[in-house]
This record gives C-alpha cells, structure tokens and sequence, in this order.
DNA sequence: CCACCCTAGATTGCGTACAACGTCGAGGAG
DNA sequence: CTCCTCGACGTTGTACGCAATCTAGGGTGG
C-alpha cells in the first residue's frame, strides 16, 4: 500500500535487522521497551514479515526477548548478568588475542596500532575529547583482534555475548584512571603482538577486561 | 476449558524447529544437504512461512547456512573447525563445571549419579552396549552440569558451538580404551563435585575434552 | 467488598499470492 | 572446441489477510 519509492536499498530484512539492532545499542529503544511487530513496520516502512524475520534473529542473538501474544522486549540485564558475560569474555578472548599473535602480519599490526592511536587521541581528557567516537574504535580493535584469532567457533561463541548494549555502549563510566588503563591495554596488546609474545598479548587482554569488569559492575 | 491434545499439538514453528533440528542431529539431514523451503514445507505439512523461521533460528545457531537464492545447506565442518570448537569447550565447561560444585544439591548430585551409572551400564562392552542411547545421556549429563553452573551467558556462548552434529552424534568413533575413560570421566566428575571440589571436577572435564577431541579431531 | 466471569480489543501465528533476483542450461559466435 | 550471451526456470523475499489466542477491562453475583 505505502508505496515509499524512498530508496531501492538491499534486502529489506537485512535492513530492519541492522536499523532495530542500531536503535537497541545506541539506547533508542530502552531496555525493557515494548516492541509491536505492527509498530515497527510503520516506523520502518516495511511489512510486518521483515520485522519478523529480524526480530527472530535480535531473540537468538539475546537482544531481545519475544513473549508470546504480548509483544517482543528488549532485554535487560542485570549486574550478575554482565558479571557472567565478562566471565565469558575473559575466558574467550584472551585465548584469542594469544592466538593472534601467530597470524599478524605487518599490516595487521599497523592497522591495530592506528587504532590504538586515534583511541588514545580521541580518549585524552581534554576538549577534544570524544568519548562517543571511542565506542566505535574500540569495537573495531576487538573485531578485528578477534578475526585475527583464526578462530571461527571462538568468535561465534563471543558474538552472541558481546552484543549486549551495556558492555559495547558505555564508555562514559570510565573514570580518567581507568579509562587511561583501558586506552593503555591496547596499545600495550599491539606492543606484545609485535614482539611475537601471545602469553603477554593474552595477559594484558585479561587486565583490560578486568578493568572493564570493576568499572562497569563494580567489586563483588 | 476445552483439552485439544490433538494433533496440532504447539507452535507449527516450534514443531519445525525441533523436527529439523533432530533430522540434523540425527543425521537424517546430512551435512551439505540441499535443504529447499517448499521441499521442507511439503515435507513437515506446513506452508514456507513457519518452515523459514526454523531455518532462519537453526542458521543463528549454526546449524545451517543459508545461501541466498540458492537454498540452505547443512553446515558441514572440517577438522579444524571441530578443533576450533573443542578450543571453545575447553576455555568453557571446565569452569562451568567447577562453578557447579557450589550450586549442587544432593538431588542434583544424585541425578548426576544416575546419569553417569547409565551410561557405564550402557556402554560396557558386551552385547547389551548400546552406543546410540549413550548419546542422549551424555546430552543429558552436559547439559544439566552446565545448569548447575548458574552461568547462563556462559550455557547461551556454549549453546551455538556443541550444537553441531558431529560433536553430539559419533560415540562410534571410540576405541575401546578411550570410551572407558570416557565413561570413567563422568563418574569421576560427580565424585568431585560431592567432596565439594570444583578445581577438581574442572580438570576432570578438561580430560574429559581432551579425550574426546583426541578421538573426534585427532592428535594434531 | 471481593472474586469471578465474560466480552471486547489487540497481537501474534500462519497461510497464500506476487514479484524480484539469481542460477543454470542451451544455443550461437569466434 | 571454447567462450559468451540470452532466455526460462526455480528459489527466495515481501506483502497482505484471516484465524486463533491472550490480555485487559468492566460488569455481575456471592
């Protein structure tokens, strides 16, 4: 009917997908809000069958929680949930940043270490600082790190984890130490990669979570 | 009210799912298999509509791939991918085993028990060994040690890796030798869990993997 | 005053039809 | 003989409509 001959774009589904998942990790949509397929496809544009699809992909990558006959919700954690969720990151990704040491090229290292820069550069107190920006270059280093591992199955079992908005949208609870101590950690992981040393690389992996954990959680 | 056990019996889509997922498992679907929505639709006596939500779920967890306009495989695995997924394992279920030495009750203890007693009644060698039934014990087993771990980040990361077929199918492929440990391993972890030992019963698991692997992957 | 029922609304679940896209095979040209 | 091009088919992607089901609210009886 709504005929809205905006854009031809790509799959409409991929769409939804990648819009709803934006709206959730950017905080848009707040946790707990209430999701109507109906809704959605107004405010999208789109049938109620993209939405759908999208929101069944959103409930098995966690995001999101679909009840039956009372709409879909975004899911909310709590502390003993991100504990648990840094358990699994600290027992995956060290593994994985060990492993990259064996498979970084030169290129792989620049890369990293351009990213490791533009974060201490933007993440330095001062005017300039944009802790916003920080988010998307610390997901990048990850990323990245992460497919340097060689370890398909490893990412997999993080990727359903890590998705969660809390742990990849605050930067703004660091406080300047801590955040000093994170910015710190990766250019200390690009250091240890290039010295060929995957136990150091692993370790400091498992200081910057570490860190992570008592900003965002707290002691236990 | 009115009592409809009939034949509708459920959610066709969650009927779909289950049914693909155990004709996956099974083997009846083998890996690399051709799978078309209409065949499945026809197949299941649905319409394609609930047939590719199951698809689109058993594709987040892995189970399938699909390829656009050109059907769904059955994901098939290489031996490294099979190491990848015992890496995963590894860095996993020992911990969740030890944290389940905190969490477990005498009931829980004693269920354990049986489980691991059935499965060295069932698995000894002789004419009433029983590999096949072996399987749905050692499920069975895993997955309720992993519930004990009250870690559900940790089970939800571990879902999308053990779910593959060949991990969870071949008791087939143990020596004798090997299977014996195997067996032993269970018994031995519900042994530590009673004293209390979650350090013990999480290096029990990890030889429990490494032996499996071992058999399934091969030494490296 | 409380509990229960019953109706009305809304939402999801599923089926079906249409459209777009990609793939595969056959035929022709070089 | 090989490569390229073109057409038909098959498959997926999306939209829409109907039916079943659940939730919520108001009314009634105890």
């Amino acid at each position: 009917m709504t005929r809205t001959a905006e854009r031809p774009a790509g799959r409409a589904s991929e769409r939804a997908l990648a819009d709803l998942r934006e709206a959730i990790l950017s905080g848009d949509l707040a946790a707990g809000a209430h999701l109507g397929e109906v809704e959605l496809a107004e405010r999208l544009g789109l049938s109620r069958t993209p939405v759908r699809e999208a929101l069944t992909r959103l409930a098995a990558e966690g995001l999101v929680a679909l009840e039956a006959h009372r709409g879909a919700r975004v899911t909310s954690f709590t502390p003993e949930d991100l504990h648990g969720i840094f358990d699994v990151r600290l027992a995956l990704e060290p593994r994985a940043t060990a492993r990259a040491a064996a498979h970084a090229t030169a290129d792989d290292l620049d890369a990293l270490q351009d990213l490791a820069d533009r974060m201490l550069a933007v993440g330095a107190p001062g005017p300039d600082q944009d802790l916003d920006a920080l988010v998307g270059l610390n997901r990048d280093f990850h990323a990245r790190l992460l497919d340097l591992a060689r370890a398909p199955a490893l990412a997999a079992a993080l990727a359903n984890v890590v998705h969660t908005p809390v742990v990849t949208r605050t930067f703004h609870a660091y406080d300047p130490a801590s955040l000093a101590r994170s910015l710190a950690h990766h250019a200390e992981i690009v250091a240890a990669l290039r010295a060929g040393d995957g136990d150091w690389a692993g370790a400091v992996m498992r200081c910057h979570l570490g860190n992570a954990r008592a900003v965002m959680v707290g002691s236990r």
